[in-house]
DNA sequence: GCACAGATTGTTAGCGATAACATAGCGCAA
DNA sequence: TTGCGCTATGTTATCGCTAACAATCTGTGC
């Protein structure tokens, strides 16, 4: 506390880290007036912020948002919590995520998955213990705990992709049942009949499962079935795509329609066509999920359906930031996908 | 507020987030205790840790970090700046760091600049501001403003990518002024030398720069320059690997050579040539940069060279985490990225 | 000259946890 | 019995910042 008779008080220790008080002492004002201009709160006069900003540069100082946030009782971020990066539909969330919240003052911080229920839950534990502003998480299924602990948060929950089923809070996506049902019925419109599946193993893949059991619920609807499924997990979607192609085509050679969980496995199959000199879409058609970027740059383009990933990045974002018009909490935004016949079903 | 006589304490308000106090009172404890059981630190009875546990449990008590990080001067996370999620090469990074990081407590936290270097100030201000015990960051270019706060952040800095510079602390990476080097040598032997460059327009991509100048390098010795080049920006990069490859063989039709940036351009490239009936690596060899999985599922297999992502990652999130054997800061890690000749180089 | 509104700056009291240091039990050897 | 040495628990004092309110300083109108 004493001051030796130097009237500088510069660096009593060089690796303490600074607070608001060293720059209170090198600037001559109070620590609130510190505090104010550096959040740019309240009345402060342009010669005294000019002089505190001098002297928080000339420091280095980098606020601590650790006692900012215990004092104020707010935190600027918002938990993102999704399965995966790997596969570019996430990257694209997020994107709409950002977009909406850059102007908010609001952050994104992102917790992945991989498509286990425990690790969602101890991700969510973890996030939840920073007190964030919302939370985003993709689905509609988790763990009872993770239920427990999404309804006592007491934030905006929004959960994002599905809304086949009940939300906690709000929800913004698409129906994959309806979606799965969709592509059925124009495959089937298209003449189709011996119609097989092609898709990823991951039981916890609820969405994945939806587009499928909506898939069936149409073809039996016009009294077909699949003929034919093959699953995988794990490694190069792409490569995937071939192989399982290629086993299918081999075991029921008189399928007529491959439909895949999503876009890059279906990419790979339809190479795999192209490949084997296979009539796409005159003898196989083919189908995806996902209207995935990468598709623009096939030989042939895949169809497939727009998740409307950007759209519910924004969407939540927006009701995050309680910017969405007319939402005030525990509601429920269904987007309609857009389906893609592209040069893989032959027109009818 | 007002509550009737009755002895139990029990929610006062259900709005009212819970405290260390909630669950004191809840298991007739102090708050220390509570605290020492939840963090399962020091010495606590049997008996009293399960009533604690059952007390927190019950209520759904999630600890407040906020205040724990203040109070502790400690914080688990783990910055982690990156400039885009968008193309393969950073998750995977990502899964390097998460894996290391996994059984250390530590939990990286990212951030994106989508490689605006005023974003990378701003994304990393807002990381210190939380004082995380470490950050990550991709490539060694950082505006003066950044220097400055990494240098005074007080933590462990890794810059990651890269190691062809000054890094401020640690750095781990590959040289890609060398990697260049290497496939214009490889290229070379093989016998061709009408090359051209494809690559992105972006003017912060560091790193693809210096591998064009350490390949532009290698030409030179060998008494080459480059035939034609062509650059892009924003789109699918597949697409735009198939339209600059078009391009380039129309304005350039004597090329024999097309180096690509990336492999998601190069593989455009690639489709774009088998298309077109040109004689891969007969009439023109290809070859792409960082080992993408996607290049597994293509009908040939594109030329390219490993990045080491997963790697670095790793050696990151063990630096920072202090488990790297025989580093304690301010080491640099080269890594050795290995050529891949795949079949779209001919053979010497 | 004086009271007062409005603008600017300062003071005080936490926020919810943890570090560091008490303190209370308890068993056991002397 | 006394007291040492444990273990199990409690107390106190921050951590760095901000909300809320208090105090000061202008200049102005009368």
């Amino acid at each position: 506390m004493s001051k030796p008779t130097s009237a500088k008080p510069s660096s009593p220790d060089p690796r303490r880290p600074l607070t608001l008080r060293d720059v209170s002492e090198a600037s001559g004002v109070s620590e609130m007036t510190v505090s104010r201009v550096l959040r740019n709160r309240g009345d402060v006069s342009e010669t005294t912020r000019e002089r505190v900003l001098e002297a928080a540069r000339n420091l280095g100082y980098v606020p601590n948002k650790i006692a900012g946030a215990l004092a104020s009782q707010r935190v600027n971020l918002v938990g993102v919590i999704i399965p995966s990066l790997s596969n570019m539909v996430f990257p694209e969330v997020m994107t709409g995520i950002s977009d909406v919240l850059e102007d908010t003052g609001l952050q994104p911080v992102v917790g992945v998955t991989n498509y286990l229920p425990e690790r969602e839950e101890s991700v969510l534990y973890e996030m939840l213990s920073w007190r964030p502003s919302g939370v985003i998480l993709a689905g509609l299924e988790h763990s009872e705990a993770s239920h427990a602990m999404l309804a006592q948060a007491g934030v905006p929950i929004v959960e994002i992709m599905d809304i086949d089923g009940t939300p906690v809070d709000s929800a913004v996506g698409i129906s994959h049942r309806r979606a799965g049902r969709q592509m059925a019925e124009a495959i089937i419109a298209a003449g189709y009949r011996r119609i097989a599946f092609l898709g990823t193993q991951m039981p916890n893949d609820h969405r994945a499962k939806k587009r499928l059991e909506g898939f069936e619920e149409a073809l039996a609807k016009a009294g077909l079935a699949l003929v034919d499924q093959e699953f995988y997990s794990g490694g190069s979607a792409l490569l995937k795509g071939r192989e399982m192609t290629e086993a299918v085509l081999r075991r029921s050679p008189d399928v007529d329609f491959l439909y895949y969980s999503n876009d890059m496995i279906g990419a790979g199959g339809l190479l795999y066509c192209l490949d084997a000199g296979i009539d796409v879409p005159g003898k196989v058609g083919l189908a995806g999920f996902n209207g995935v970027e990468l598709l623009a740059g096939l030989p042939r383009r895949l169809a497939t359906m727009d998740a409307c990933r950007l759209e519910i990045g924004r969407a939540a974002a927006e009701i995050i930031s309680g910017k969405h018009p007319g939402v005030i909490g525990g509601e429920v935004i269904e987007l309609t996908p857009t389906i893609d016949l592209g040069d893989t079903i032959r027109k009818a």
